[in-house]
DNA sequence: TTGCTCCTCACGTCACGTGAGGTGGC
DNA sequence: TTGCTCCTCACGTCACGTGAGGTGGC
C-alpha cells in the first residue's frame, strides 16, 4: 500500500460509515437536500449496501459542510459547484466576495429591522421623515383629522412623482409653518371648512390671514422648467379638490384683498 | 359633502395619479412585483385610465409600503393579507413578533458569516473546534499528512455517529496528547509506519511506548452500554483499517509487552 | 408485528422573473 | 418613426418540500 493510496480518504469500511440521515443530521441539514445535491452533481454518490442504502465516509462530511456554509451564504447552488472544484486559495478569493455580500445582507436585514419598527408605530411612519415630522407638527397645533389625510396624500403623490422638487416645497413649507402666525393661520383656514357660509367669523379669518403672505399654488414663480408646471397643476388639482362651501367663500374674501 | 365621504382616500384625479411604474419606483418594488399583489389580492385594483392603464392614490402608496415591508421582513404574502385588515393594535402586536424573528434571522445571518470565514482558512475550520485544536497540535509537532488525515476522518466519523461519548474520547485523547510523553510516542508512532519491518529503529521506539499507558481501542471499559460497544468497534474498524508492515510489527513488539 | 429509516419518482411551493405579442402616448 | 411604458397570458426559476408507493432492519 503505498503512502498516496493511503492519503485518498476512499470507500470506508461499512461499519465504519454514515447512513443518509446520521449524515444529514451531523450537517444539519435535510435527507432532502443531500439527494437534492446528488441529483445536482455537487456532491457524489456514494457507494451502496447490501439494502440499496448511501454509506458515507467522511469526505462527504466535510463537502457537505462547504456546501451548506456556502449555500446558507447565500451562494446559488451551480455557484457552489464551481467553487469545490477550485483550489483553496482561488476559493478562499471568492469567500471574501462572498463575505462582503453577507455583510451587505445583513445591513438590509437591520434597515428592514428599522423599516417593520416603524410600521410597529402605524403607517405614517413609514412616509419619509420631513413628512412624518410635518405631520405630527400639524397634529399637535389641532389640525383636523380630514386636513391631515389630505395633507398626508398631496404630499406623497407630489414626491413619489416629483422625489428632489417635491422634497424642496415639502421643507419650504415646513419652514414657512415653523413661524406660529403662518401655523395659527393654517389651523384656522382649517376649522373655517366646517362653518356656515355666511358665518361672521369668516370675515375675521379673512382679515387676519390679509396682509400676510401665504404660498399657493398661483405663488409659483413664473418661467419654471415645464416639470414645475406639471408640478404646480398637481399642486392645484390635489389641494381644490374637495373644498366646503365655507371654503369658497373664505377663498373669495381672500382674493378681494383688502380687510374690510 | 361630508366629512366622512371626503376622509376616506377616494378615487383621485387622473392628473394627481400615479401609474404603476412610478408607483413601483417610489415604492422600491418591481413593476411585477404589483401585478403579483393585484392578483393575490393584497393590494386592490385601482381604477384605469382611457388607455387602460392603472392609476394609483396615495391609499397604494401606503398600503404597498406596509406589504413591502411585511414582506420584507419574512412574512408569508397570505400573512401579510391578514395583517393588513386587523386593526393597528393587532398589528402593532404581530409586529413584535415579527421582529423577535428577524432578529433571530440576523443572528443567523452573522453566525453564517462565521463559518463562511471559517471555510476561508481550510476546510478543517468548518469541523468541531476541538477537533480542530487536535489536528493543530499534532500538525504543529511534524506528524505526517497522513496521520493527520486518518485522524481527522475517524474523529468525523465518530462524531457524526457518537456526538456525546465521542466528544468525551477526543477531549480525552486531547488531554492524554497535552503531555509531552504521549505527544512524542504518537510522533515515534507516526514515523515508524515508513520504516521497514526489520528496522532496529522500531525496536527502540518500542522499548520506548512499552511501560506508559497508551489508550486504545482494546482499553474500553467493559461492561459498556451497547452503544458504546459498538463505538468501540467503529474505533477498532477505523484505525486498524491501513496499517503498513511496519506498524503491525511495531504493535507485535508491544503486545509482547516488555522491552528487550 | 410495529415503527423507523431508507429508496425512487414526480408533482407542489413560494414569490415573483421572463419572454411573447400587442397597444398607447410623445 | 423611435423609444419607453403599459397591458395580459403563461411558462420558467430556485431550492428544495411533500406525498405516493414500496422495501429493509430490529
Amino acid at each position: 500500500m503505498t503512502d498516496d493510496a493511503r492519503a485518498s480518504v476512499g470507500p470506508v469500511p461499512a461499519d465504519a460509515s454514515l447512513t443518509i440521515g446520521q449524515l444529514a443530521a451531523y450537517t444539519a441539514v435535510t435527507v432532502r437536500a443531500v439527494r437534492h445535491y446528488h441529483q445536482r452533481g455537487l456532491l457524489a454518490e456514494p457507494e451502496r449496501d447490501a439494502s440499496g442504502y448511501r454509506r458515507y465516509g467522511a469526505r462527504a462530511v466535510l463537502d457537505l459542510l462547504k456546501i451548506r456554509t456556502l449555500s446558507e451564504a447565500g451562494v446559488p447552488l451551480a455557484r457552489v459547484q464551481e467553487l469545490l472544484e477550485v483550489p483553496q486559495p482561488v476559493l478562499a478569493e471568492a469567500v471574501q466576495e462572498i463575505e462582503d455580500d453577507l455583510d451587505r445582507q445583513i445591513s438590509e436585514l437591520q434597515l428592514r429591522r428599522e423599516r417593520l419598527t416603524a410600521l410597529g408605530r402605524g403607517e405614517n411612519a413609514l412616509l419619509p421623515g420631513e413628512l412624518g415630522n410635518l405631520l405630527e407638527t400639524l397634529r399637535a397645533a389641532g389640525v383636523s383629522e380630514w386636513a391631515l389625510r389630505a395633507e398626508r396624500d398631496g404630499w406623497v403623490l407630489i414626491l413619489a412623482r416629483y422625489p428632489v422638487r417635491g422634497r424642496e416645497l415639502l421643507l419650504d413649507k415646513i419652514s414657512w409653518l415653523a413661524a406660529p402666525t403662518a401655523l395659527r393661520q393654517y389651523v384656522l383656514y382649517d376649522q373655517a371648512q366646517h362653518w356656515e357660509p355666511d358665518d361672521p367669523r369668516l370675515r375675521e379669518v379673512a382679515d387676519e390671514i390679509i396682509g400676510t403672505l401665504q404660498p399657493t399654488a398661483a405663488d409659483l414663480p413664473e418661467g419654471w422648467q415645464e416639470e414645475d408646471a406639471e408640478l404646480a397643476r398637481m399642486l392645484t388639482v390635489l389641494f381644490t379638490a374637495a373644498k366646503t362651501p365655507a371654503l369658497l367663500q373664505l377663498e373669495q374674501m381672500l382674493a378681494e384683498g383688502h380687510p374690510r
